[in-house]
DNA sequence: CAGATGTCTATACAGTTGTATATTATCTTC
DNA sequence: GAAGATAATATACAACTGTATAGACATCTG
């Protein structure tokens, strides 16, 4: 529910907590960072075991319970944070935007440079959202939600002080970004030129979506 | 590799052979059926157990492998089989479509109309492209570049049927391609008046991208 | 210094998995 | 019908999984 949020939900799992008993040797952070030393470009978050992920961070498999109820608490954790860090980078490549390098332009950029980072948020993201529980593809499918909300906005305020219409942004924000999910998802495992290509592809589809949406507003900024 | 042709690799499963020994009481396709039983919104190919599928067929767990190597395989031949079926389905709404209700209409009704199937075709090509060994995703990429394919060469025709311009039409079909697949893949988990929500808004993105090939084209057909 | 409290480990168990080996059953051909 | 080939089975094993239980250790409170 609100796992996003960094409040911890076991009191125990506190840090400013310390009252009582033992200190904890390793963290929730901990275990959240040997999860993500495990997925990779052929390994899913829905794949890890229990006993993979605490023997990863060099805990008997039992010590896991003292931080998640089971490892699905662990993944939309890890799902949660993905999604944060993304929408940070983008946010800061958005405000890099200027007249000549456009919002959609640079975000793009940012996005397909996550793609060969060592971080491995994006290949979380646009993994975990097909398989797994209904909880994963939910917790997904709320980052991909707030990544077209920040693009509306974008669009909308763009449209106006550039003075072109804009049909429906809503749809256009999330038609831009279901097709830079999908295109990054069959980018991620390709070669550099191999990529190179897909984003030259993906920013022509871009504008075709931009163009059309222009096309389709009669010169005005149609808010949904 | 050729996996997706309908000759039998290992000779002894070919039906016509009938040489010598036992009758086989199970074959492949009973395999595959069982395979596909188990298959469904919740569960993906590359999650099913050699012992599940055994199991399903009514079969000892080591008779699988006098069909298949290894599960893999069996998820390449399932992989095959719906996109085959699916293009077929597809193949056939398009012959359907008339001057009110155009290809794309049609093949999108047709498409939405298999979530809802009984018929687990298009679940399994919308999970396994993300997940999975380097060969499930290259069988995905595989069948969706048939459907790019078909899907140009249709764009290209009505283009010059109805005198409209249209620009890349390889990239424009690669986009409607993905969108749609992406769309679907959210669409799927919904009730239906959720998915009708969709489904018009897929419909309208469709409208964006083809309005906007059309206007970046000049009024020609450029072959990319 | 107790004693309480919370963290971690060790051991164990039942379930699952893939697969190696050996055996049985049934079919075809001579 | 006998011989041979092949499909299917039964049994077994090692590896792995999640988790229950119990005890060891460290830290804080009184």
């Amino acid at each position: 529910m609100n796992s996003s949020s960094p409040a911890p939900q076991r009191p125990e799992a506190d840090p400013a907590r310390s009252a009582l008993g033992r200190k904890a040797v390793i963290t929730r952070d901990d275990l959240i960072a040997a999860a993500l030393k495990l997925v990779g470009p052929h390994r899913s978050v829905s794949t890890l075991s229990l006993r993979e992920v605490a023997r990863e961070a060099g805990i008997a498999p039992n010590s896991f319970y003292r931080h998640f109820r089971d490892i699905d608490e662990l993944a939309i954790a890890l799902i949660d944070l993905a999604g944060r860090s993304l929408r940070r980078i983008i946010g800061e490549a958005r405000h890099r935007a200027t007249a000549e390098r456009s919002v959609v332009q640079t975000s793009i950029e940012a996005f397909m440079e996550q793609l060969n980072s060592d971080e491995k948020f994006l290949h979380i993201l646009l993994r975990e959202g097909t398989v797994g529980s209904e909880a994963f593809k939910q917790a997904v499918e709320r980052e991909l939600q707030s990544f077209e909300d920040e693009l509306r906005q974008d669009l909308i305020r763009l449209a106006e002080l550039n003075g072109t219409g804009i049909y429906r942004p809503a749809l256009v924000s999330k038609a831009i970004t279901r097709l830079v999910f999908a295109m990054a998802e069959t980018a991620m495992d390709q070669p550099p030129e191999r990529q190179a290509e897909l984003m030259e592809q993906m920013i022509t589809m871009l504008r075709m979506i931009i163009t059309g949406t222009q096309a389709m507003s009669g010169g005005q900024v149609l808010r949904d």
